[in-house]
DNA sequence: GCAGAAAGGATTTTT
DNA sequence: TCCTTTCTGC
């Protein structure tokens, strides 16, 4: 794929801070993988003073397969990964400077909102049922590059978030936000590891910079120093993790921040066609805080954008069902050709039972439950008893029979004030007299893991997973089985260990799985929420659950939304569906609820679409 | 600590 | 409307 002189223009253009406003589908990754081509080629870089920055591990991996494919070898690949796994890098290469725990454990949001709770229980019980609220804004503060002692607070917030951190340290961990304010803290006292980690980030380059939030963006800042290797690309219309603290206001005065930068557009869209550009953008431009781009469309002369104008869910999911039967029959259209794009919730439920009964359809696994992650703590825990935050998941299961959040309380006050690890505690404790209550369920316990531990020694992986599924009483979940499936895929090797970290990743750091991922593999058609097409096309999209009130949600931030019906519309390489159901059933809807279309259907020009109203 | 009853809330997601 | 969390009484 040759270059358009904007973009040739763009990968040249250097020595200076960089800021690219890219539409969709105008060729960011390529312009971003024929940067790191140009550089290294012509000697203005090694690869060990680049690095590049993606939003996902998944937009890594095909960052690296890109390069691969443009003939730059994987050993002389530099290194792209997410910021976080950035963060992780240099908070292990200097942990000691960084005054962590050796070893740290990075906490899942499950692991952090146990925690978290049991913080809330050494302040102040009374807001215990508030503890998600506290979460949340906890969460948010340190998107904002804000720690404890930047908050001015007279009521018991400031205490929470401090004891918290406190006890995050405690169990030896660190969750995903400080991972990132950690490493700001790090660089930012000491000169020479900053220096050191400026001069490896030389050339530092940033995908989907609309999407960062303060807190990045100051890591980002703290590694880029002047800021004259500094590339930057994103679109401040895609900007659609706002709940994430992202805001489309850095990457829209990132000229002000930097003053010699430069900024660049690009405008030619190689994915839409026309109608759906025009429509698009006509939509797009309702909102006030953004700078207008001009966006070229390549294709020509295509269909209008579609309306589906449906009396209920059950008409839409036949009539979706139907057109995809048809379309496939054909030479036009692969299952793979095909995306069903949604907001959230269950709206897609019914599509996806229709379309099922005749294609291979691929949806997003759902979210690990209580008893897996359970199950997967108790692994942990047989296998290193020093795995504090494994033992405090343990701790609330079921299986600890007897053993509550007094005791877990107590335990930890215990091991505190001794300083000693948590296990050790449970040894000790039984010893104590104040622990008399709970002598016979602490031993208990401790027998468990030592039991399950002796199998571990005795039995083959799998047979051992069985074993310990049963210990808990969860050897007929489905989703229980699902793990235990997996470890048959192991390759040899298959200790424990190995099996752990193919699922979580070393100390909880998510493996980057170098596999495609099942998207792009299977010939199958996709149903996937509207957040998380980042990067994605498909030849026909069907974009459902356009109705007011659902879409924008009635108490949401209506420019955010608008823009990821802008992402959702943009994605469409050749023909675009907006589904609208009058009635709709299910949990999202609150049972049955009868709808008026989405305004934003409005905000596209009417002559750039068609209507269409089933019969049947 | 548990079972059963009542209240609460229902988005989006990465690391 | 329904599923998850929280409260109550044992």
């Amino acid at each position: 794929m040759s270059l358009t002189p904007e973009q040739k223009d763009i990968v040249q253009t250097t020595g200076k801070p960089l800021l690219v406003l890219a539409g969709p589908g105008t060729g960011k990754t390529e312009v971003l993988a024929q940067r790191i081509l140009f550089l290294i080629e012509n000697n203005l870089a090694t690869k060990e003073e680049i690095v590049g920055i993606t939003f996902t591990t998944k937009a890594a991996n095909q960052m690296k397969d890109r390069l691969k494919q443009l003939g730059l070898p994987e050993d002389e690949h530099p290194l792209i990964c997410t910021l976080h796994s950035l963060a992780t890098k240099i908070l292990r290469e200097n942990g000691e400077m960084a005054g962590l725990p050796t070893e740290f454990m990075i906490a899942d949001s499950y692991e952090a909102s146990l925690i978290l709770q049991d913080a809330i229980e050494d302040v102040n019980p009374h807001l215990s049922k508030h503890w998600k609220k506290l979460f949340e804004q906890i969460f948010l503060f340190k998107a904002q590059n804000k720690r404890p002692e930047d908050i001015d607070d007279k009521k018991m917030f400031k205490k929470i978030y401090q004891r918290y951190q406190e006890l995050l340290r405690f169990h030896k961990a660190l969750d995903f936000e400080d991972l990132i304010l950690e490493a700001c803290s790090l660089l930012e006292k000491h000169q020479e590891i900053r220096e050191f980690y400026q001069n490896r980030c030389k050339n530092l380059l940033v995908d989907e910079f609309q999407d960062i939030n303060p807190a990045e963006y100051h890591l980002i800042k703290l590694l880029a120093g002047e800021g004259n290797g500094l590339f930057v690309l994103g679109d401040d219309d895609q900007s659609i993790y706002t709940f994430r603290g992202g805001t489309p206001k850095i990457i829209l005065g990132f000229t002000k921040d930097f003053k010699n930068a430069e900024e660049k557009v690009m405008t030619v869209c190689f994915r839409c066609p026309d109608k759906i550009i025009l429509g698009a953008l006509a939509l797009i431009r309702n909102n006030k805080d953004r700078r207008d781009k001009e966006l070229k469309p390549i294709n020509r002369n295509a269909d209008l954008i579609k309306f589906l104008d449906c009396k209920s869910d059950i008409q839409e999911a036949r009539w979706i069902a139907e057109w995809i039967k048809e379309n496939l029959e054909g030479e036009e259209y692969e299952p793979k050709d095909i995306a069903i794009l949604y907001r959230g919730g269950d709206i897609a439920d019914k599509i996806a039972e229709e379309v099922s009964k005749f294609i291979r359809i691929i949806r997003p696994s759902p979210e690990e439950t209580k008893h897996q992650r359970e199950f997967i703590a108790y692994l942990r825990l047989v296998t290193d008893r020093r795995d504090s935050l494994a033992l405090r998941v343990c701790l609330s299961s079921k299986t600890a029979k007897k053993i509550g959040p007094i005791a877990i309380k107590k335990l930890r006050d215990y091991a505190e004030s001794n300083n000693c690890e948590l296990w050790d505690t449970l040894i000790i404790a039984q010893k104590e007299n104040e622990f008399k209550r709970w002598r016979k369920y602490l031993k208990a316990f401790v027998d468990l893991i030592e039991q399950l531990n002796k199998k571990l020694s005795q039995l083959p992986l799998t047979e051992f997973l069985i074993h310990v599924a049963k210990t808990l009483g969860y050897e007929k979940e489905p989703r229980i089985k699902e793990i235990i499936e997996r470890s048959k895929n192991l390759p040899e090797g298959n200790s424990l260990s190995a099996f752990l970290e193919n699922l979580r990743g070393k100390r909880g750091e998510k493996a980057a799985e170098r596999k495609e991922s099942a998207e792009d593999r299977e010939n199958a058609v996709l149903f996937i929420t509207m957040h998380s097409v980042k990067g994605l096309e498909r030849k026909v999209v069907f974009v459902i659950g356009m109705e007011k009130g659902e879409f924008p949600k009635s108490n949401s931030n209506v420019e955010e939304e608008r823009r990821l019906f802008y992402v959702a519309m943009t994605r469409a390489k050749d023909k675009l569906f907006l589904c609208y159901a009058k009635k709709r059933e299910g949990q999202s809807a609150q049972g049955v609820n009868f709808y008026d279309p989405s305004p934003f259907i409005f905000e596209i020009p009417e002559e750039y679409i068609e209507p269409i109203r089933p019969t049947t």
